[in-house]
RNA sequence: GCCCGAAUAGCUCAGUUGGUUAGAGCACUUGACUGUUAAUCAGGGGGUCGCAGGUUCGAGUCCUGCUUCGGGCGCCA
């Protein structure tokens, strides 16, 4: 029948066009048998914006199948547009009710149409009374199938990273991440930046962010040698060696230094092998980057576009929000709530040393000027001493990167740190060194190779100005957001040391 | 990289000082019952107790090694 549509017909294609938005504004595909219902998603149709008595129809997948002998059986069926699932009432005379329906499991996909109506019973304002019930896929092996309406641990989910966004609390997370990146993008938009998408294959092997994965298409077995013996990277696919990117700040500043206001969000690769609950081999970042501002007017950039979020996030995704206080974290929502009232407090770090020094309480590593603060110092700040949001400012320069504007007093530089309750660092930035002069002082002093740096160099040669950004790990904030408690059910398929499954 | 812990049914777990045929709930299946809500009730199937050794008359249980998973620290976002 395809062929009977002729392709170059504009009316046809407006058409065509026109049918497929009408499903898209209730399910993501055009799939299956349409008459004459309205495709909607659950969330719609629970919405109450449709009116009770409306053919439509709902496309997903069972959560549980109860049967009631009063000749009906009660199909909750998700589709992942909210939290609830609708509940699809199938009458026994639906002709495949009893070598189908009643033989549907967890996870069998279906396609049901009939009326919108208000439901009879408790625990759902509407349900949908089915006329005609089609299952697309069957479960083949129920008893295997390894999610069931019921508590799964994360740690075994994980094990079935696949299959779990079929799962309330993936569902609900997979939302609350697209919430938050939506809010991130609007937030940028509405406020002026440029979304800039640095490289993620670099040949900088020192951006000074850790260890690097390498990018070659080398014979591993039987590579290219120089004279010297050594693995001869000339000869690699770019020329030189190559390694994905741990940071794209660098490469941003460059577009900061001509409009502005600009942020980099994709991909990022760190190869530590670090075995921690905040840690993956493959995450997202965030990094705006600010012309013309010093440390006060980042950190202030920091905390309204944390709150922007926040307030997003909270407008947006109340059910699954709900969800997470009731089952994963009692405070998920009442923190938001406290972070977005509160004004952030702004402390030296040289009287953050003071605070904890003269706060009387053991810490089990030595509070001391010159040394990085630990996790115990930083919560200590944000959760007992402010009780709040805190950035703390000015870091001593041994401890920081080269990059970092180096203060008046010549030992500290523009650093930042957003500590938060119940979390810690979640925000990491700093002014830049916009002198040329003091940048060359610092690479050197650093160890590293000018002739690596020589573009990131012209920045300050030509037209340099005072700038500031920060990095936001992507994962840790939908984390916190959340409330889980391992960064590895933050993301759909966890990259770890030892773990790239899926 | 360092330290600690765990591994028993598809899932969550119990299993006493080492002792007969390793149990429960959920899931699956059969039946009963019901506009049901993780429905309920009754029956049934389902296990190389992570792997490999060792101690012992006898090991799910004790010992050693390995594997995998989890947690803490360091590094950081």
């Amino acid at each position: 029948m395809q062929q009977s549509i002729p392709l170059s017909s504009p009316a046809l294609a407006t058409e065509r066009i026109g049918r497929f938005k009408q499903e898209f504004q209730g399910m993501s595909v055009a799939a299956g048998p349409i008459v004459d219902a309205k495709v909607v998603a659950v969330k719609q149709a629970l919405s109450g914006a449709i009116a009770p008595g409306s053919r439509v129809q709902v496309r997903g997948w069972v959560r549980t199948r109860r049967d009631s002998k009063a000749g009906l059986s009660f199909v909750n069926l998700s589709d992942g547009s909210c939290f609830d699932a609708i509940q699809v009432v199938a009458p026994n005379t639906l002709a495949n009710y009893d070598n189908e329906i009643v033989r549907l499991t967890t996870g069998c996909a279906l396609i049901a149409e009939g009326e919108l109506v208000a439901s009879q019973g408790k625990g759902q304002s509407f349900e949908l009374l089915a006329s005609r019930v089609d299952v697309v896929g069957w479960v083949d092996d129920p008893e295997t199938y390894p999610i069931q309406p019921k508590p799964h641990s994360p740690e075994f989910l994980r094990e079935v990273a696949h299959l779990r966004p079929r799962t309330n609390l993936f569902g609900a997370v997979s939302r609350v991440r697209q919430s938050i990146a939506s809010a991130i993008h609007r937030y940028f938009n509405d406020n002026g930046f440029c979304w800039i998408n640095t490289p993620i294959i670099t040949g900088s092997d020192t951006e000074g962010a850790g260890e690097m994965f390498r990018v070659s298409t080398l014979d591993m077995m039987n590579p290219p040698r120089t004279d010297q013996g050594a693995i001869d990277f000339h000869k690699d696919f770019f020329g030189k060696e190559t390694f994905l990117s741990v940071s794209g700040q660098l490469n941003v500043e460059g577009y900061c230094l001509a409009l502005s206001k600009v942020y980099t969000f994709g991909p990022t690769f760190r190869a530590e092998n670090s075995h921690t609950t905040r840690h993956l081999s493959e995450f997202w970042m965030v990094e705006p980057e600010i012309a013309f501002a010093d440390l006060d007017a980042n950190a202030t950039l920091a905390e309204d576009f944390l709150k922007f979020i926040f307030k997003a996030v909270l407008a947006e995704r109340p059910d699954d929000m709900a969800f997470f206080a009731d089952r994963v974290e009692k405070a998920a929502i009442s923190r938001l709530e406290s972070i977005i009232a509160t004004p952030f407090a702004r402390i030296d770090y040289t009287d953050a040393v003071d605070i904890l020094k003269k706060s009387g309480k053991k810490f089990d590593y030595a509070v001391e000027w010159g040394a990085d603060l630990q996790t115990e110092h930083e919560r200590y700040l944000t959760e007992n001493h402010v009780s709040g949001p805190v950035v703390v400012t000015n870091y001593p320069e041994k401890i920081k990167a080269f990059y970092m504007r180096l203060n008046d007093d010549g030992r500290t530089v523009a650093a930042m740190d957003v500590l938060a309750p119940g979390i810690g660092e979640i925000i990491g930035g700093s002014q830049r060194e916009e002198r040329l002069d003091v940048l060359d002082r610092r690479i050197a002093q650093f160890g590293l190779d000018p002739k690596m740096y020589s573009w990131y160099r012209d920045f300050r040669r030509y037209g340099t100005v005072p700038h500031a950004g920060f990095g936001l790990g992507f994962e840790r904030l939908v984390c916190y957001v959340c409330g889980l408690a391992n960064i590895r059910d933050a993301i759909p398929y966890p990259r770890a040391p030892g773990s790239a499954e899926f």
